[in-house]
RNA sequence: GACUUGCUAGCUCAGCUGGUAGAGCACAUCCCUUUUAAGGAUGGGGUCCAGGGUUCGAACCCCUGGCAAGUCACCA
């Protein structure tokens, strides 16, 4: 019997089991393994790289450089971004969260007594670019006259394990070696944030941009609130919704597609003005204007019309624009637009006669279905008027709206939730804004009538059933809310993820969204299992032969044979095995190349 | 969902007609006390997205799949 196992039979039960599939022994790189060393290294010299003490910074890069004073001590924390090491002096970049500042470490200032190790060993042999260090240091010119500080005192503060991609900037502003596959950048934000400025810059202006819009608000003394984002039945919009299900209720969930029903049950509820901020979701395609979860701003503010709301609109982008961007007119791919109020209001109707030549409301929906045909649009016998109309308009007259414009008076099957206009039944009070060519806020005259409400359910029901996948909802709840009174409403909802795009000037969602839906990586096994079958294949033949040796064709061509494997295959294997130190390939002879296994 | 393009070192990218996998930066070693994307010299580093096929031989050709981007369709 045998007692013990030989380190060989040891390590190949490690891989056998699966031992080493765990992410945690993962291959790494020689970086990564190098930067490990360091770790140890550290510790060694009594300095914990992952301290727990606070780090009393008193400035960032940003102020240093405005305000600049000579001499002045200041303490700073940050990564180490770029190390220029010169002999007993070096220099290095600091990045903090406002920017970046140059760093000047003189071995003798640093290190004035006898033990040099802190500038020699851990400045620079131990940390590297990534690393969060604090400094405490005195503020200079270098002779070039960049701002800089002169290092007297180093902490360690966290030690990076992996590297950072390198992007270096010229004194043109060209960046080489840019950070710029966006899959990378998507699914590793962290990372593009930390080497692309632009990218932080995008998103403080998101959050700007939100706080401008909620201080427009609160001064209008409007209320922010939140509203279900499980709900039973999703309404407010035409949309495919994600459904979930609840395991204490046993209910079907969905997730809110809109928000728009439950903040008029407040506005029934008696508050006069309240606002929400909202994540919908939306089970429909992807592109680079479509994420499943995006933002949505919605507003409502009882005894106002859509008159008033566009004025309110208008008045809010501009203010939100000049708060923002520090002007009203933004840049977008090369387009210049203006936010300043007031915006150009066109019926929609009036656009179609304008851009195409049809008066649609004059034709009947069979005349109108001709004549969409005839322009060249794709039709079907399930399309009703309104439907017509929409196509026709989105086919041939938004993109002309490059400036901002209000879009109004939508036809009413379109606009189940909106008040049938003042002045033609057939129509809706209702409006869009379009920027660019493309819709960022919708607004109504909202429908408080509700026999009205309940027939236009019943519409989207009939229209649902003729195969229209997107058709509304009945939401009685929300019927019988109605039932108890709304006053006179007006309701604006407001695309923040487009808004973002046009006041940062990104053409893709996905670059104002930190973390944009994606597919999940895929899991790159350890060891296949072929190569584990192999591995103990080989050993088994090699154990019963003197030295464990053997020549490379012989064993190819057995283990091909007995586990069935393409040549192709084989060489994968082999490949993989030698990766992992699991066999050698000893090719010094060249007529006879041997295979071992490593003791 | 369809089509097009891409996937090679930590990053950015070459790699011709199938013949031993390359560069720059980064990294390592040594030299250097105010440098400016990159100081000098030397060196190490690869599952060429995965699987299958063709071939004496595949990063490359063929098939299937994965992920991403772009265009279109749908949608906000």
């Amino acid at each position: 019997m045998k007692l013990a196992l030989s380190p060989l039979e040891v390590k190949l039960n490690h891989y056998l089991c699966g031992q080493n599939l765990s992410p945690m022994s993962r291959v790494l790189s020689e970086q990564e393994q190098l930067r490990r060393e360091s770790l140890q290294k550290l510790r060694k010299l009594g300095i914990d790289p992952y301290p727990a003490d606070l780090f009393p910074v008193d400035h960032y890069s940003e102020e240093i450089k405005e305000n600049y004073e000579e001499g002045k001590e200041v303490v700073l924390a940050g990564r180490l971004m770029s190390r220029r090491i010169m002999g007993k002096a070096s220099f290095a970049e600091l990045q903090d969260s406002k920017g970046k500042i140059q760093l000047y470490f003189n071995r003798d200032e640093l290190c004035p007594g006898e033990d040099k190790t802190l500038y020699n060993d851990v400045f620079k042999k131990l940390l590297d670019i990534g690393d969060f260090i604090g400094v405490k240091g005195k503020q200079f010119k270098t002779q070039v006259g960049e701002i800089s500080i002169q290092v007297e005192e180093l902490t360690v503060l966290s030690k990076a394990l992996k590297p950072l991609p390198i992007v270096k900037t010229d004194s043109e502003g060209k960046a080489h070696d840019a950070f710029t596959d966006p899959e990378q950048r998507y699914r590793q934000r962290y990372v593009d944030l930390v080497v692309n400025p632009k990218v932080k810059e995008t998103f403080r202006t998101r959050t700007k941009v939100m706080n401008a819009m909620r201080d427009f608000f609160n001064q209008h003394d409007y209320l922010e609130v939140e509203t279900p984002i499980l709900q039973p039945i999703p309404g407010g919009a035409a949309a495919r919704p994600f459904i979930t299900h609840h395991n204490a209720l046993n209910t079907e969930l969905y997730l809110r597609i809109a928000n728009e029903l439950y903040l008029k049950r407040l506005i029934v509820g008696g508050f006069e003005g309240v606002y929400e901020f909202a994540k919908d979701f939306r089970n429909e395609g992807m592109d680079r204007t479509h994420n499943p979860e995006f933002t949505v701003m919605e507003i409502y503010v009882a005894y106002k019309d859509y008159h008033w709301m566009m004025d309110f609109t208008e008045k809010m982008l501009e203010d939100l624009t000049s708060k923002v961007l520090g002007s009203t007119e933004v840049e977008f791919q090369g387009e210049k637009i203006n936010f300043k109020a007031p915006y150009a209001k066109v019926p929609i109707l009036d656009s179609i006669k304008e851009h195409t030549g049809v008066d649609a409301a004059a034709l009947s929906e069979n005349e109108l279905r001709a004549k969409c045909s005839e322009l060249g649009l794709e039709v079907d016998e399930t399309m009703g008027k309104a439907k017509l109309i929409d196509e026709l308009f989105g086919e041939k007259c938004e993109h002309h709206y490059v400036q901002p414009t209000f879009i109004i008076d939508y036809p009413v099957e379109m606009s189940p939730l909106c008040k049938k206009h003042r002045d033609n039944p057939a129509l809706t009070e209702r409006f869009e804004l379009l920027v660019n060519g493309k819709e960022i806020a919708n607004a109504y005259s909202e429908l408080n009538d509700p026999i009205d409400q309940l027939e236009r359910f019943q519409d989207q029901l009939k229209l649902s059933e003729k195969g229209d996948d997107e058709a509304m909802f009945i939401d009685q709840d929300f019927v019988r809310a109605l039932e108890y009174g709304m006053p006179p409403t007006s309701g604006m909802g407001i695309g923040i993820d487009r808004l973002v795009m046009f006041l940062t000037d990104n053409v893709s969602i996905q670059e104002v969204l930190f973390f944009p839906q994606m597919k999940p990586e895929k899991k790159v096994p350890e060891m296949t299992d072929e190569a584990k079958r192999a591995l103990e294949n080989i050993s088994k033949r090699l154990s019963i032969i003197p030295n464990h040796e053997a020549n490379l064709d012989q064993i190819k061509l057995n283990v091909i044979h007995d586990l069935d494997l393409s040549k192709k295959k084989w060489d994968k294997v082999k490949k993989e095995l030698v990766k992992h130190g699991l066999i050698e390939i000893d090719a010094s002879d060249r007529e006879n190349i041997k295979i071992r296994i490593p003791e």
